[in-house]
DNA sequence: TGACTTTATTAGCAATTTGATACTAATTCG
DNA sequence: CGAATTAGTATCAAATTGCTAATAAAGTCA
């Protein structure tokens, strides 16, 4: 009843516009996410206590949103992800603590999962790797999007095989099921976690093996996976 | 080994950014999706056959992404919609299209859901719902876009206990299994249906019954979710 | 009214999948 | 050699699933 709203687009507002990275890795039991120095400020107000936050940085002209993630990637982990994914955009309202800019500051964040082995070769990273469980005092903004960030990776776990990038190209069962755990955060059945992932015959057995000091020496495996469709199951109310 | 970007942000860059928002209603046996006339442009140049595009907007100021999806949604649908999440954001690059802007321009796509009996109320809708297997000629873009946003709902599906938005507050289970089939895109079995649905306790029988034209008069369930632990299962390889 | 159609709901059952425990295999350590 | 350790399997009961069919409660129509 009230007017309507034009169809047309309203003038075109701009905004400041920020990439955030969550970069994930294993580290040891658990997994780390990398958090670099905050900005201490030119006055350097030595009372300041470091306060670290995560990657960040606006898109160059005419770069893609998916480059400027992996350009913050890149730059701060000193590696390349071998998995970088959009989690979520949020903003639109002002934000206070932006003194000197009066634009409105949106955040497009992504996560990633960077490799032990990459990880080691990494010649210029900036930051630390900091345990999930031991992070320190971060913005309520940035706590929010590890969250978030952890969450959207744990939903595409088993509808991608994103367990694979965190693994080199060859690799033991037992491994698999440890980046396995690792991401999800729990732990699995070994019997129905090799059942299962043999009957996907999504990995295929090497005549490799590999001793790893004590105990039976491991099979390697390689992903292979196969090209087939893939099978649709029933609803499962029992996650809702 | 080459020189290291500095840690602080650069300076913010400004990019012009809009919401579209993908909605999608049942109807009959398929989703439909809100498409609305484009823009034909002041000159009226008559060849120019209507396009479609999808409901878009700029953020207002001091506007929050989500609540410019919920006015992009609520003007072009006439209703609120029941459901209403982000999808995804592309772009960064600047879009040589956009003739006579210089800043690059950023979409935040939402998807929504709208039920039945709340699109037939509406008395402001602009637009038309069309049918997802007879969509019109749309821009690349917005082509993605909805395959996008159709993904997304379907990804949380079973997830999230989206299908109760689009039925009243009592449904039959038939009305039920029809409305997964439909966001699904695919059949279900029945006894399977409604044995995993029981065992899930999602649902309470009322002591109503709807009588539909022939058949045996159907009862009335209400959704009453239980607040117990999600049992946890295995991976699911099958779904790589 | 009474047979027939239609839709809802439930039973029964075979096949598959899952979770748990235990068992065998191959190696290092002492 | 024997204990400890890690890898990989076997076995089995319980739970889940897909399917078919039985039963229930209406309407339809001769």
């Amino acid at each position: 009843m009230p007017d309507r709203l034009p169809a047309a687009r309203s003038a075109p507002r701009t905004v400041t516009l920020a990439v955030d990275v969550v970069l994930l890795t294993p580290r040891g039991n658990e997994l780390a996410v990398l958090l670099v120095p905050g900005e201490t400020g030119r006055g350097a107000r030595a009372r300041d206590r470091v306060r670290w936050v995560l990657p960040s940085d606006a898109p160059r002209p005419d770069e893609l949103l998916d480059d400027t993630a992996g350009r913050v990637a890149q730059d701060a982990a000193g590696a390349t992800p071998s998995l970088l994914e959009q989690a979520a955009a949020v903003g639109g309202a002002r934000r206070p603590q932006d003194s000197g800019s009066n634009a409105a500051q949106v955040t497009i964040s992504y996560f990633g999962l960077v490799p032990d082995d990459a990880e080691a070769n990494a010649s210029s990273r900036r930051g630390e790797w900091v345990g999930l469980s031991a992070l320190p005092a971060l913005s309520q903004r940035h706590a929010e999007e590890i969250d978030v960030a952890v969450s959207a990776m744990r939903a595409r776990v088993d509808q991608q095989p994103i367990a694979f990038r965190l693994l080199p190209a060859s690799f033991t069962l037992s491994e698999l099921q440890a980046v396995y755990e690792l991401l999800l955060g729990r732990r699995l059945h070994k019997a129905s976690f090799r059942r299962s992932l043999h009957a996907s015959a999504l990995v295929e057995a090497t005549d490799e093996w590999r001793s790893e000091g004590r105990g039976r020496p491991a099979q390697l495996f390689r992903y292979a996976p196969p090209r087939r469709k893939r099978a649709r199951r029933g609803i499962r109310f029992d996650l809702l």
